[in-house]
DNA sequence: AACAGGGCGGCAAGCGGTTGCCAAAAGTTG
DNA sequence: CAACTTTTGGCAACCGCTTGCCGCCCTGTT
């Protein structure tokens, strides 16, 4: 294996030049494209290369072509398993794409996430935004300057994938009340959040219509060690469900709910989103409004692609909605007859 | 906001240096090298810089001086709870020492692995190889020409943190046979998992020692899905408990004993391995070797930018080892007595 | 007053690629 | 075979930043 050169560091174009013969700008041109050199000459540079193996640098390459090959995915917390799915879903697409992904952590912080936006614009092709905290007018400042696509945050200034949780809160909501349940809780997610806002506005109309008496709770961290705080709340409201804003937080409720002795579901049902990892082998596992969530990554990267694609710029789509399903376990039932 | 020059890219160093009056090199130096310019001169500099909002490019930074401050994360699978962990760790110490994180999920493939080094030898500065599923002599030459780190993977070869999951076990075996439980079975993860044979290889002599009577199945890939084939396996040897090799599997396990009516902990036992997202919330909640996986992370981070800063060249620690011990929880409880 | 030395800033040569432009070579056509 | 088109490869100018080297100027020393 000849991993470096005469002069000892990895080998560049001019050593796959010299040892092939020709100029460094032909060597370049058979490795990234192709039809402009001669097929004989580029397989002896590719054999070559090979031999040395050599691997182009993008440094170099982003520095002179402008593109850099590499996505960024802003994330409000990476140890929340919803954004893992996300995670995954656009690391799949973008491998596939032959792209990198620039995983950052804005740790549920608008100035984190502007910060980023801003520091990587050079770093990075584009952006997928997960759950931005931004406003319309930041989103939008963004987006006159470089590629974005978000999920979950829908602005007119930006394509968007959203998962249809509105959709699911009413299956939700027909589910409950077809136990029985007549007062229902929403326990809500961060202040700053769009999707918590959706939910909350959805589950409030839809339950107006149904004639049910609502309450609400929070806002909470959405993570399991709020759940004490919430499902103290949340029984309080003298609600005999709840539809948590997410399965994190669900799943901490359960846990208090059970020290509490408060039975779910016979004393109290809940409802989770998502359906993340652990939701269903928690205990009692959770009836949850599921989201295809990876897929809703992998559609994200799609759409970005297809902007950053200079032949179909503009005719590409600017909004996905992501179905969603209601997906019952055991964490719900009827009603309790008082 | 100016946020672009006149030729309505983002501005660049030449911008900053024509508009504060002085070369570019001073702008470089102002930036990077702050005692190596005149307070005044800086200070206009930076002045200068921010309200063009000027952000140098990593590329072109890197280009010229070599470095890329950035970090590669390798790990088998970034769906596993457990490299998120890592993945979050390494993430936060690294953000902190101004680095970036390059993650790379090798898809538990050594191929894939060596690879991700190969090709991206000039984009970072080192790598961390979590579980890595390579062969001692990859890993010695790719220690060879950039540095790295290795976390559950020990080798002569480089730099390693390794957790001290035999340290659980024989705490796990003293645990499950003052229960009572003599006849244990170790349920094994994949065939090339470094950990995983050091789990086994613990688990065989300790249990010799005590007069045990332990069997083996699998391997088996460490997610619950396997959980179903593992579980049934395990019940075939006759075991009364099982120490299982991650708790992915585990939890898959259990869910599997529940469908088939074998009780945990009354009719078998279950011990886990790292305490993961999800251990303490399953049904019933998993006795685990808890692992400081976290900051396993940081160390390693901490290790590998030790390696990288010339200062202290040699001076590093070569080998770390994170302190595990048993959590007991709901899923391990008295032998069954026949 | 002459000189040494340190602080500070500029010059210019890269780093490793890409790409517009040009010219030579090869192929086409009548 | 001339005139013309197409293919193919080389030249050289960048991309944005770093850094070795040089020189200017200001101080302090003798």
């Amino acid at each position: 294996m000849a991993e470096t050169n005469a002069r000892g560091s990895a080998p560049t174009i001019r050593d796959v030049a010299a040892l092939a013969g020709v100029a460094t700008s032909t060597v370049s041109r058979a490795l990234s494209n192709p039809d402009r050199v001669n097929r004989a000459t580029r397989e002896r540079i590719e054999k070559v290369a090979a031999e040395l193996n050599y691997v182009p640098s993008s440094q170099a390459r982003s520095l002179s072509s402008g593109r850099t090959n590499a996505i960024a995915l802003l994330v409000p917390d990476v140890t929340n398993p919803f954004y893992f799915d996300i995670i995954r879903g656009t690391q799949n697409q973008l491998k596939a794409a032959g792209y990198t992904q620039l995983l950052v952590d804005t740790e549920e912080s608008s100035e984190m996430e502007a910060d980023a936006l801003q520091k990587m614009q050079r770093t990075a092709d584009g952006f997928i935004l997960a759950a931005s905290r931004l406003t319309d007018a930041q989103i939008l400042e963004a987006a006159s300057s470089q590629a974005i696509v978000t999920i979950n945050r829908s602005s007119a200034n930006a394509p968007t994938v959203v998962i249809d949780t509105p959709g699911a809160v009413v299956q939700a909501l027909e589910h409950l009340t077809s136990l029985g349940h007549s007062r229902i809780c929403y326990v809500g997610g961060p202040a700053s959040s769009w999707s918590n806002a959706k939910r909350w506005k959805t589950f409030e109309d839809e339950s107006r219509d149904r004639g049910l008496s609502t309450s609400r709770v929070g806002p909470f961290t959405p993570k399991t060690t709020s759940g004490a705080a919430a499902a103290d709340a949340a029984v309080r409201t003298g609600a005999t469900a709840c539809i948590v804003f997410n399965d994190l937080l669900a799943i901490g409720m359960l846990q208090r709910l059970r020290e509490r002795g408060i039975r779910v579901p016979e004393d109290m049902s809940i409802v989770g989103c998502d359906d993340i990892f652990g939701a269903d082998f928690c205990n009692p596992p959770l009836t949850t409004m599921a989201s295809p969530i990876e897929q809703a990554g992998r559609v994200a990267v799609s759409m970005l692609l297809a902007q950053l694609d200079p032949l179909n710029s503009g005719s590409s789509r600017r909004l996905a909605v992501m179905p969603t399903h209601l997906t019952v376990r055991g964490s719900t039932g009827p009603a309790p007859s008082i």
